[in-house]
Formats: structure tokens, C-alpha cells, sequence
DNA sequence: TCTCCGATTAGAC
DNA sequence: CTAACGGTCTAATCGGAGA
């Protein structure tokens, strides 16, 4: 097809986290094995082994137990660290082959090689650089789009013969709805498990329906972003690249517990750290909040037990990034919500109406505090240089049965020294 | 009836 | 022995309250 198409290259890792922990265990290359969510919860990750015997992405680890045992198949909790590391030097690598790039995920990137003399070498030549730098075998995706580019990554990786590398703009139109029509249409970017049952009632099965449909019926019917997939997978962009990582618009800590929580100074304590957490990201990113809420969790899962799911908003008459003036809404909030007699499985803060330091609500009642700035200033500090909770808020964290289980956790290879063998 | 805005839904990974 | 089921984020859409 035309060679003045875009070539939009997505680049995604294999199996990522599990291909991390295989990079400091290469004894493990063929062992089929998974990580798992927080908690040890859910399967987040899957060797193609594990795959291979039927475990599903995202099931619950306890179901997999039989079929664990029976294949001696290894789960390890997650290492974020380890994970951000190792993404970090992809993306770095990754950087290199244009500048117009834009880290999507944690182990995604959409990477612009329009107008690359030798795209085809220089596809093949970006997966083996990430692999002999990194240890990472990665997919490349190349479409004029990115669905596209994403449709073409999963052709990648399902295809051994495309060798890790497809580009869907080397089609005939004739090769490419050849190949729409043997995919399903829930391998499109943007198409979950809802739209797919909604898209079937319609008679779209295939990428090539979707792609081919009466656009004004699926407007009306699906809404404009259904339509602008539409219109991707036609090869007109609608979802731009995005340069700079804007910043969030909302911050959420959040976490289950270890065990059920049935204490209300249980419950202050998680939700003093989870805030401690949310109030740092916020601070990194140079922001303020003007919207604190808090959520309880009963556990949805025991239809045995009494279900109690509350939750309560506060707008604050001056937004903050101050652990402590967040710590105290929260605080009060919880007490709110509190109800005895229930078993809390998970709780969380999120903080929104967020806004840049820099504007300042005036506000003529409660002039502004600046001493504190420098307070939180010096825990960020510490806290970067000491681990993540060497200093926190005088609540924070005194309590031990909430925290989460993770039992099997490998090191963290490539950022924390303790752990790692002296010779 | 319209508009606004918080809550809900669906999706990604 | 039983029970065990993630966390963060965005955008669109829904629907109730108040104008």
C-alpha cells in the first residue's frame, strides 16, 4: 500500500513481569510460572508455559492450585521495582529510534519510524538491541494508526513466523481483509468484554465488521468512541500520539488487607499511610488537591457476610498537598463511615480536583501556612533516599495486620542492595 | 425542560 | 481445616437536583 502511510511501530514486551524475573533467573527460562496481583491475589502475568496449561490472565491464584501443583507451575509476587527498572531501560533504548515516542504502560511504547530509510531492518534491528541490552524479548506492531499499531503487535506476537516484527501497512488490502476477518473483534484496542457481547447482538464478530460497519448506526448505537475506533482501524488517526506525560488528574491509594479489618484504629492506620502515599504523588508532580474522599470495602466475594461499601467526599476550603491537613480529613472522614460489626477487606483515598501548586485559592478566613512546606519537602527527601515509609506520619503504619501478603517476593535485583550476594 | 456535576460504567494494563 | 478474587487511571455517559 502507499508508502505515504504513517508507520507507527508499538513495541510491547512478552509477558513482562514474568520475562523481568527471568532476566535474574535464567534457570527459570522454561519453568512455566506466573506473577501475582498485590496479595498474591490474581495472576497478572504468565509465562507462555503457563499459558500453554490453561491459566487464565487475571484468575484467582487459589483456583489454579490443582492445576499448580499438578505442573509444579511457580508464582512470585510482584517486584515493582524491579518492573519500573526494567522499563525504564526499554524506554530508553526505545527513545533512541525517534523522537517522536510515547511510553503507553509500563511495558508498551508507540514509537514513530515514519520516514525511516530501512523500516524493516530498523524493526528487526530496535527488538534485538532491547533484547541483548535488557534481556527483554519485546513485539513490534506497525500500522498507520494506533489501533492499528496495536492489532499489528498482536499479529506479532501470535505468529512466530512474523519472526516478532509485523507491519500492516506491507498488506494488499485484499491481504489485510483476509486477515481482519480471522480476528475477533475483542483483539481491538478499546474493545472489552461489554462491547463485545453488545457488538455480537449487532452481527460484528470480526475486526473486519467493526472496520466495515454502517458508521452512523454505530455512532448512535455505541457512542464517538466507538466510532473513532472505527475510523482507526480504517487508517484515519484519531487518537493522537501524547508527547509529555500530562500530569494525573486524580490520585488513588488503595490496597486490601492481609486480613479483615475489624478495628476502626486499624483502619486509621492504613488510611494514614495510603493518604501519606497519595499526598507524595501529588507533591511529586508539583499538585494540589481540593477533593479528598474516602472508601470502605466489605469483601464482595463472601456472599456469606453482611456487605457495607460506604464512601464520603470532602471538598476542602483550601486544596493541599500537605500529608498532614489531608491526614486529618481523612482521619475525621473515616470515623464517619465507620460502622462496627462489619469485616473491611479493602479501603482507599483518592484525591481530585487537582490543580498545579503555582494557583493559589485565595482564601480570606485562613491565611495561607507555608511552614509546612518545607516539612513535607524533608520527608520526600528521606523517604526517596531511605525506602518509601522510613518516615511517616505519627500514625502511620503501627499496625501490622493490615498490611498485604507477599509471600513470594523475589529481590530486588537492580535497585535495593540487601539481598544481593557479597561475591 | 435544561444544565450542571457527581456517580457510574467501561476500558486498558 | 477453610478460605483464598489487584490497583490506578481516563473518558464518556447517566441521572438527579436545582434553575
Amino acid at each position: 500500500m502507499a508508502n505515504s502511510e504513517r508507520q507507527l511501530a508499538l513495541v510491547d514486551c512478552n509477558n513482562f513481569y514474568v520475562s523481568c524475573e527471568r532476566v535474574f533467573r535464567p534457570d527459570l527460562a522454561r519453568t512455566p510460572m506466573v506473577v501475582l496481583s498485590n496479595n498474591d491475589g490474581c495472576v497478572v502475568s504468565r509465562s507462555n508455559e503457563a499459558k500453554a496449561l490453561g491459566i487464565g490472565m487475571g484468575q484467582p491464584w487459589f483456583e489454579c492450585q490443582d492445576l499448580a501443583h499438578q505442573h509444579g507451575i511457580l508464582a512470585l509476587s510482584s517486584n515493582y521495582a524491579l518492573y519500573a527498572d526494567m522499563s525504564n531501560r526499554v524506554m530508553q533504548i526505545l527513545g533512541t529510534y525517534s523522537p517522536e515516542v510515547e511510553v503507553y504502560s509500563i511495558d508498551e511504547c508507540f514509537v514513530d519510524l515514519t520516514g525511516q530509510a530501512q523500516l524493516k531492518a530498523t524493526s528487526y534491528a530496535m527488538r534485538e538491541r532491547v533484547f541483548k541490552w535488557t534481556g527483554l524479548p519485546v513485539c513490534v506492531g506497525i500500522g498507520a494508526t494506533k489501533t492499528l499499531a496495536k492489532l499489528a503487535n498482536h499479529v506479532a506476537k501470535k505468529h512466530p513466523r512474523s519472526q516478532g516484527v509485523f507491519n500492516l501497512n506491507d498488506l494488499t488490502a485484499a491481504q489485510q481483509q483476509r486477515l481482519f476477518e480471522r480476528i475477533e473483534v475483542s483483539e481491538v484496542w478499546g474493545v472489552g468484554r461489554k462491547l463485545t457481547q453488545r457488538l455480537a447482538a449487532h452481527g460484528i464478530h470480526t475486526v473486519y465488521d467493526l472496520q466495515t460497519a454502517h458508521t452512523a448506526t454505530l455512532r448512535a448505537e455505541f457512542g464517538v468512541v466507538m466510532e473513532r475506533t472505527q475510523r482507526e482501524l480504517q487508517g484515519v488517526a484519531c487518537i493522537e500520539l501524547q508527547d509529555a506525560h500530562a500530569d494525573k488528574q486524580q490520585i488513588i491509594c488503595s490496597r486490601s488487607f492481609g486480613q479483615p479489618v475489624v478495628s476502626l484504629a486499624v483502619l486509621k492506620d492504613a488510611l494514614s499511610v495510603f493518604t501519606a502515599n497519595a499526598a507524595q504523588k501529588l507533591r511529586a508532580q508539583n499538585s494540589q488537591a481540593a477533593w479528598v474522599q474516602v472508601f470502605l470495602r466489605t469483601n464482595r466475594f463472601r456472599r456469606d457476610q453482611a456487605q457495607y461499601n460506604p464512601s464520603m467526599s470532602v471538598p476542602l476550603v483550601q486544596a493541599t498537598n500537605d500529608s498532614l491537613v489531608l491526614n486529618r480529613w481523612v482521619d475525621h472522614v473515616a470515623g464517619l463511615l465507620w460502622k462496627d460489626g462489619y469485616s473491611y477487606k479493602k479501603a482507599g483515598v483518592v484525591l481530585s480536583d487537582i490543580s498545579p501548586t503555582r494557583v493559589q485559592q485565595m482564601d480570606w478566613l485562613e491565611p495561607q501556612k507555608t511552614a509546612d512546606v518545607q516539612l513535607m519537602k524533608t520527608i520526600d527527601t528521606l523517604n526517596q533516599r531511605f525506602g518509601r515509609g522510613c518516615l511517616k506520619i505519627s500514625t502511620g503504619g503501627l499496625h501490622t495486620q493490615w498490611q498485604m501478603k507477599q509471600e513470594r517476593k523475589s529481590q530486588s535485583y537492580t535497585t535495593d542492595w540487601h539481598g544481593v550476594p557479597c561475591v
